[in-house]
DNA sequence: AATTATAACTTGTATATACAACTAAAATAG
DNA sequence: CTATTTTAGTTGTATATACAAGTTATAATT
């Protein structure tokens, strides 16, 4: 019976120590000991601080550079980085999580899945020419309560390139969702995502069972694979119902 | 005069070796040569297949590691990592930031800059006692094309915590938008955003010159330094006039 | 047959060394 | 004083080596 490392419970634990150097360097900055654009110890430097070779101390100076935190030049030095104030990041989440992460139970029902002759707007966010055929499909995403109240949440409106996903049409949306059937087909490589305010149209409303011109989130959505544009997609949901949330250090 | 290599126009630039194994590996993960989760050479496999040391290959890997693309287990080897399909990220800047970007003016107007007693509600957002004192500003921001077509972008309402920032008050919001000024008084270290569609009140109607109920795209944004909540912004925007986009891959 | 131990392989940490490439300040030559 | 060269310091790339630590399949033992 070996004994591993782990078995070891009341080990002292120790860091290792590119890891100790980082913890230093970030204390320093974050006490304001180090202020922006200060230079930081020398790679040598830190090397005979902490008794360590010059290889060791790169490594923790590497890291910090790859996560931002110092900004290094050859020839120069090491530089405490400015912070990033000028934006932030917002997380888009599929339908389907964003109800599992609640709690709550999703499902879906698939209302349209047909052939559809492109658009212009279509063929050109999809990439294809103009009256080529497209898959449609239109999905209304509910969300049950633990308590078993149900409403809709989200209308998916979905134009699928045919050339990189022939077989969309046999799917049930009701059972996968177009995002899970796609990832599974052509592994997405890239996204862009926008994000607007619109009035409920009839059809909308109808659909989401809500009052017509009602604030909604409309996200369009357009998924790449490396082949190609796979879908552009269109989610309706009530203003009221569902919001975005976003929570990202600088 | 030395010779230095930026200099020597017409020479033969050499990618580092380490980057060439990663573009190797790259290669072979978009061709889908190499699938999800598939095994990937071991350092010394690659470093004898490109007849490197070990360290080289091994940068090679733990770099493309740091970036997502492949993960490591110590004792088992390198793997394919599987695409981050579950979410994207989308980012949030500033009015005029986002207006400028556009090769647009933007021009702010300061209608109200006051102190208030915290509501409960504003009072739990800022991590104050209710009844203390806040200060509100309100702030519209406009937008001007290089035509000359000037309008309201967005309306600013801020709720800032007086004891981080004591000096708000005296602050001309035309001059200086509250961003950069929090930014300079206190770094911010972090943010939260709720993004949700909302219908045009009455007032908002009035200082956006939009119609009564026209859906507007309304961002809450919480910001904060090392030392606490700053302040509590409500964003709104119409929704015909302003739009969200993000741009990333997985 | 099931368990245990071994061995082979993998990644992780750390060091020592060498040289290349770049920067900025000091020394030098005009 | 100015322009140039040198020099010292810094980061970047690359190698060779050693051992630690975790995984997995195989071999040995019970």
């Amino acid at each position: 019976m070996y004994i591993q490392v782990n078995d070891l419970v009341c080990m002292v634990m120790v860091a290792p120590k590119f890891i100790q150097i980082k913890q230093y360097i970030c204390q320093q900055i974050e006490s304001g000991k180090w202020q922006q654009h200060s230079k930081v110890p020398s790679e040598n430097e830190l090397a005979e601080q902490f008794s360590v070779s010059r290889m060791t101390a790169r490594r923790a100076l590497q890291e910090l550079t790859e996560q931002g935190v110092l900004v290094r030049t050859q020839g120069a030095g090491t530089f405490v980085a400015t912070f990033k104030s000028q934006s932030s990041l917002l997380e888009i989440r599929n339908i389907a999580d964003e109800i599992s992460a609640r709690n709550h139970i999703h499902h879906a029902k698939q209302i349209t899945l047909s052939v559809l002759q492109a658009s212009e707007e279509i063929a050109i966010l999809l990439n294809i020419n103009k009256g080529d055929k497209v898959f449609y499909a239109e999905v209304l995403h509910y969300e049950t309560t633990q308590l078993g109240i149900s409403e809709a949440i989200q209308l998916e409106q979905r134009y699928v390139n045919p050339k990189l996903v022939p077989e969309y049409l046999q799917q049930d949306l009701s059972v996968i969702t177009s995002h899970e059937y796609l990832s599974s087909k052509a592994p997405l490589t890239e996204a862009t995502h926008e994000i607007e305010a619109v009035a409920a149209s009839p059809k909308i409303a109808k659909l989401l069972a809500i009052f017509l011109q009602q604030p909604c989130l409309q996200i369009k959505r357009r998924t790449w694979s490396s082949k190609g544009v796979v879908s552009f997609a269109i989610l309706t949901s009530p203003g009221d119902k569902y919001r975005l949330g976003g929570h990202l250090t600088f």
